[in-house]
DNA sequence: AGCATTACTTGCATTACGCAAGTAAAATAC
DNA sequence: GTATTTTACTTGCGTAATGCAAGTAATGCT
């Protein structure tokens, strides 16, 4: 996985790291579900396949997004955790749920409503920032 | 081109609609570079392949995200505009670029820094609401 | 010791994307 | 008014990304 830039624009070559159909669902199941194990990943409800999650996870630890560690007690489960870099990018997915109540919701009438997106709705930036900070809390220790 | 929702997820809904290599970059040519016509998106600087951008102008279309219509003088020239689904993406757009400054730029230094992107630093939702306001003018005429 | 779990890899089918060429209709040039 | 160019595409084909099913190796659990 060799990602090339197109160009020298900035919203373009962002695009070219995360506009695939996988990466940024991976750091929304890390920053707001809680993921961070190869199989809590596989168990989600997007079912990603293995192979594909196995690449983007590789991919998203080249560019820094994420790391890779085993706890002191388990030489098996490997935890992936969100790097500053990572974390960064909540705003783009905070933005991406408002457009989708705002404008999905017309062709997907099953689109989950919650308490979240009132949240989001209501005052943006302290719902990015307590995602992010929460997210620090529990996984940066 | 049917789009299949993959969960009832509004961030991965959203993902499923404009999560690929193309959709925001047409939308990025027509916010911020003017570009409105099949003509305007082949000569971008990314260099979008015919039939690629026909299949994605059509599911923008059918996601009315942009409107086609022809001037009156000419009956050759489609023209293409963002509807205000399509303008309600410069948010995601915009923290695409801020993330691309400040992340990006170690994978690639060639990245541009214009002052577009000081704008955007300094005066996020401003520079958000003027880019709307601005296409509004130039192209709801 | 034996079974289950975790984190993968491998093989193959399908869909998305990239490149080159071709086409039809309208606009422009002569 | 005929010829050339322009615009907006489509078609064909090769490569890359994704999806699905199965297999594997090492660790952890009983």
């Amino acid at each position: 996985m060799k990602t090339k830039f197109r160009c020298s624009c900035p919203i373009t070559s962002t695009v070219d790291i995360i506009g695939d159909k996988w990466t940024l669902i991976i750091v929304k199941q890390m920053l707001t579900e809680g993921r961070k194990t190869f199989k809590d990943f596989i168990e989600s409800e997007e079912a990603i396949a293995s192979n594909i999650l196995s690449s983007r996870l590789k991919m998203l630890e080249e560019f820094k997004i994420i790391t890779k560690e085993k706890l002191p007690d388990n030489k098996k489960t490997n935890i992936y955790t969100l790097t500053n870099k990572g974390v960064d990018l909540m705003p783009i997915i905070a933005e991406l749920s408002i457009w989708s109540d705002k404008h999905v919701r017309e062709f997907h009438s099953e689109l989950y409503s919650g308490e979240a997106l009132d949240i989001v709705k209501n005052n943006k930036e302290g719902f990015i920032q307590k995602t992010i900070e929460d997210y620090k809390l529990e996984n940066w220790k």
